[in-house]
DNA sequence: CGTGTGGTTGAAACTGGTCAAATTCGGTGG
DNA sequence: CCACCGAATTTGACCAGTTTCAACCACACG
């Protein structure tokens, strides 16, 4: 009763990414200076969070569901910069617009903050300071990574990449076996990847007959020989 | 006389990039504690700044000269991330190591900062943290600029927007014509732009043909027609 | 005046893209 | 419960663009 009672007003206590989460930097009392500038949002799949240019009013912290990050090119083509999950933070950005579009590949919620008000917050405690700066760092990091994979890696080698990437974050291992639940679709990979979704498709059928994966269905894929699939990626 | 042996005490206050870098983050008073921490260093052209994968004890600002940065596959395959020019920064990282490598492409020299004392600093003067941030962001807005060229572009596409790219930094207007004075070779376009260097040149020879670039010397390029360069980009 | 590095050009091979058709899957309504 | 629908995916045949391999050229340097 009294649970519920704080929890109403101090649901960042109880959150379920409180500890993977840019939030793990406050103490549990500055947490609820931080509680009082963010508001929960739900969106259903397929809805846009912001849009590339946009002015970059919010920030957010994905609670729970899958986000697709992309840029488009003014005839259509997309390239998927990144997808987002449960405690991964989004909105950064430079010069006062979204640098690219955020939408709902599944159900999502989110905390949402006013980021003026998260960036004066930042300024008063350190610690939070130093997380943006060190998530900043981590996601220019991984847009590097990704660089070297758009730049310089062979079809093959890319759907093995992007295969492990995501069997790092959201895989499980379930009876010794690496299960990877797909909440996007083969276009999505595509545009991820830089390649079109018939040759993620080709791609996904040679590894298949390969042995390395299998597909009980075609939206969650079974790593079955996960260091032979590394051996594919290019990456030593 | 006193203004040698000012300088010669605090060179940081009449340095070339004084205005343009991180350093612009601090008042002249607060530069001569960035100055004593902050050693000169020079390079030849063709030499390592740092080497991925290494320690990252030490972060440099740009003084004069170009930079690539590029990081590597296994079997030698080379995806250059950026080049850099007077006034930038480079070293920020994540997890404790360069993610990537920085050689010299011509003579080059810096300023260069431990990186622990750079960090101590910027906890004493919100600014330079602020700054830091910043540029962090702005260094992770490019390389989400740079996906969608590898990942979508053509290579026409390509090596256009890499020419306009380089001529927003280094091009000059003589005479009415922009000129871009390239240090690197086509091979290190090739590796930044995701292609070959025999593709680059073809489509170099392209754009000559199509009267829309002018090549005096193979290190020389003049923009001819900028608007229907930039027409060829893809980017609207 | 040779030598080497970087650049250009040509021809053939190949990877991945395009277009089109067939198949599977998840969900919906009878 | 089952048949059907549309979206997602797979597969096939063909084609275009890029790479590969190789020869040739130009310029800087000793």
């Amino acid at each position: 009763m009294t649970k519920t009672a704080a929890s109403r007003d101090f649901p960042c206590e109880a959150c379920s990414v409180r500890g993977c989460s840019i939030c793990a930097a406050l103490n549990d009392n500055d947490l609820r200076r931080f509680n009082d500038i963010a508001t929960a949002v739900a969106l259903a799949a397929g809805q846009t969070v912001f849009h590339e240019g946009e002015n970059d009013t919010y920030l957010f912290n994905v609670v729970d569901g899958t986000i697709r990050l992309s840029k488009a090119l003014p005839d259509g083509r997309r390239q998927v910069t990144g997808f987002l999950f449960p405690g991964d933070f989004l909105g950064l950005s430079a010069g006062g617009s979204y640098a690219y579009s955020a939408e709902t590949i599944t159900q999502a919620s989110f905390c949402r903050f006013e980021r003026r008000k998260l960036m004066d917050m930042a300024t008063l405690f350190p610690k939070l300071e130093q997380k943006l700066l060190s998530l900043a760092f981590d996601e220019l990091a991984q847009a590097q990574e990704h660089l070297v994979v758009l730049g310089q890696k062979s079809a093959t080698e890319k759907v093995a990449t992007v295969l492990l990437r995501l069997s790092d974050r959201i895989g499980a291992l379930n009876d010794g076996i690496l299960t990877v639940d797909l909440p996007m679709t083969r276009e999505d990979i595509a545009d991820y990847a830089g390649l079109t979704l018939e040759t993620v498709s080709r791609q996904m059928s040679r590894l298949r007959k390969l042995g390395l994966i299998a597909d009980p269905t075609k939206r969650q894929v079974q790593i079955i020989d996960p260091p032979a699939l590394r051996d594919l990626t290019g990456d030593l």
